[in-house]
DNA sequence: GATAACTCCTACTACAATAATCGGAGTTAG
DNA sequence: CTAACTCCGATTATTGTAGTAGGAGTTATC
């Protein structure tokens, strides 16, 4: 259930990457380790996936780092979990019957399949620019618990794209 | 994201238990294991979690075997995934922001607890008697769905009871 | 055109967790 | 007293996780 070093790190290496591309530079893996304190070292490995999953750009060379590939609005929770994670299955059988010898009677698959799909609709109602705001926290709170609250139906999941700004500068910490 | 085999297992050691314990007799691990083919030493250790969790009960001796601790249709899916699994925590820092140096100023933190509060809700919607229940599973499924889709606030997760009759007997495989 | 600061790629390693297995002691119905 | 159980504590093999290491290729800057 809990979510591993690798999917927090990446979640956290986006957010670095959200907050400090403003300026329209790449943001390179040594400025997010130092802002997110993560292992410079391992993000390496973590941004590869998240490249292959067309969440962020890479520039070779000096100055070079890293983009996001489109609006940190447009960019889910989901996906990025997807990403560092594989394939957001609470079992494998859900989605696949082959998976599992006991499909054709097992009761639990189909319980399964409705808890994966509603799981799977949580993680992509938010998006990279809920986890990168900052300042107007409480305001954001009163938006984000409103989504949390209503269940918005099975449909679409989508991400409606706001238009805030993400603000730079400042060293988190 | 995927469950362990051992939080499977113990939905699946549950649920056998559940089908068979009609009689009112104890249901052996040994029966269990043959229904659903599970290691039955294996079992063994499944089943000290669910007893201190207070979702089972034991019977030593001949004849002996557990006994679910109260009505199938009030144990929910939740109850059993912690007993296996421990806290249903998607990050440690939600429940204690000890956990996490980065605390204070960290944005992820509060999405964190909508996801997790969310991913709760839905485990403790589904009860054990969702998952036992034989036949009937087109009708079952409408009601299944009913939930699933219906966000159904945020409040009370507390599953209603019903009275369905758990069916018994006809070997499972 | 050297150099510094990057990305990019491929191994490797230490440690922890997972999924079991095993032997045997204690309990109870027949 | 014995067969069929639960109960308890170790042990083990395999896999996954988190992280390191070394170096080749790329690019702006002086």
């Amino acid at each position: 259930m809990k979510l591993s070093t690798r999917a927090r790190y990446s979640l956290r290496l986006m957010v670095e990457i959200a907050r400090r591309s403003d300026g329209g530079a790449p943001v390179s893996l040594a400025q997010a380790a130092r802002g997110g304190d993560l292992p410079r070292r391992y993000l390496e490995q973590l941004v590869i996936g998240l490249k292959s999953a067309d969440l962020l750009r890479g520039v070779s060379g000096k100055d070079g780092g890293y983009y996001l590939a489109r609006p940190a609005a447009e960019i889910r929770v989901g996906d990025i979990l997807e990403a560092a994670m594989g394939p957001l299955r609470i079992v494998d059988c859900v989605e696949d019957p082959r998976e599992c010898l006991r499909a054709d009677f097992c009761q639990c698959r189909q319980v399964y399949a409705l808890i994966n799909r509603r799981i799977r609709e949580v993680l992509n109602e938010f998006t990279l620019e809920d986890l990168a705001r900052k300042g107007g926290l409480q305001r954001g709170m009163e938006r984000l618990e409103g989504k949390a609250a209503v269940g918005k139906g099975s449909g679409g999941t989508a991400p409606r794209g706001r238009s805030g700004r993400t603000v730079q500068g400042e060293e988190t910490r």
